[in-house]
DNA sequence: TGTACAATATGACCCAGGTCATATTTACTC
DNA sequence: GAGTAAATATGACCTGGGTCATATTGTACA
């Protein structure tokens, strides 16, 4: 294939694909937490200290996961893909198709989530929150969203709720089907919360 | 002080300060990450298998120390302490007091964050969310706050989009200091994020 | 081909969170 | 007090994530 990748190169890359590959199968099998290190090493055929070599911790494998998964997703997000011509309505598809991904279990999830936390700060290095900054900059541009905000910033909200979201409604808070209750939830953040009396004359 | 309750029961409950007095001390001293469950139990003067019969995990004791700071903060929410008439202020009052609180360095915040969403699901169980929905709660009778919406609902949208914000800012985004920030937040949530062509006759 | 150096792999080891069978304390009854 | 049952305390022990000194493998250059 690639010729241009040594060797060593090209054996990193194998190692690293099998480690996320059999972390993949048994998160699914076991779950999360059920699942040793070691148990992915030895699947994966290399020794317990590999693992560390590619990832720092065990929760690190979740983002690079998702990594993965988003990309795929991506590409539903293309207009030749049939995707809404709306940006809003492509931010609210991609929260939806996330949130019904079979990786979202509950586990899975919150460990993501917190492993999002604790890593990256602002910088949109989770795939999430760098796909919805960029639709959010979509949206800016169609005039959908107000034009003088952040977009990676309110990526980071949008991010942040829908986690919110998912986590509460995995927790058996379901006043409505949890697709539902994500469009909803853009809504809100789109219209806003205020009532008759918040800046009566804005 | 109070004779209606028995030995035992006095006892569990000094035990339980104690353990909590040790915990906040010594992570206040040397983090949380350096500091061991053996640590807590040897400065309360029990064995370490007593911090499970009063906590769960380690980390479950975040949300207890947090209970109790909030405790005290409530009461800076009452009118009668000098707190702002709008319900809407006071959130924002409530939001900066806590982000200044000694116990919200980065690590402790983010494991108590994990916490919360680990644990308790959309029943304000968590003192954050409780007290905000309230807040949330007089904001509509007020008018402030759109009343045909869930208070317990807003309440845990405000608790995500605090906490992601505090996370973020810790990790260096700081575009202003933080008070203003979540300010500038609860106004983004009140007003939507909605541009000129989101619904033009809405 | 040999040799020197860097990148990567390895698994024994450490350590701290969490479990559990057992011991101790408290409460209650006769 | 003695006896008994339930609540609580205890610390040896287990487990699995994470470290690190050492071994192996790949690369570059003579």
């Amino acid at each position: 294939m690639n010729s241009t990748l040594s060797r060593r190169e090209r054996k990193k890359q194998e190692t690293r694909q099998r480690l996320m590959e059999a972390a993949l199968r048994l998160f699914r099998e076991h779950g999360y937490d059920a699942t040793t290190v070691e148990e992915i090493t030895e699947a994966a055929d290399v020794a317990k200290g590999t693992f560390f070599n590619y990832f720092e911790t065990k929760e690190a494998v979740l983002p690079a996961l998702a990594g993965l998964r988003l990309q795929q997703l991506e590409e539903s997000l293309l207009p030749e893909h049939g995707a809404p011509a709306s940006p809003v309505a492509r931010i609210k598809l991609a929260l939806r198709l996330v949130a019904e991904d079979p990786l979202s279990d509950p586990v899975l999830t919150r460990r993501l989530f917190a492993a999002g936390m604790r890593h990256q700060g602002m910088r949109p290095v989770h795939a999430l929150m760098k796909l919805l900054s960029e639709q959010v900059r979509q949206a800016q541009a169609a005039g959908e969203i107000s034009a003088d905000l952040d977009p990676i910033h309110v990526g980071g909200m949008l991010r942040a709720l829908f986690f919110q979201q998912v986590i509460v409604y995995h927790h058996g808070y379901r006043p409505a089907p949890l697709p539902e209750t994500l469009d909803t939830m853009v809504n809100l953040l789109l219209d806003g919360i205020a009532g008759p009396n918040w800046r009566q004359f804005s």
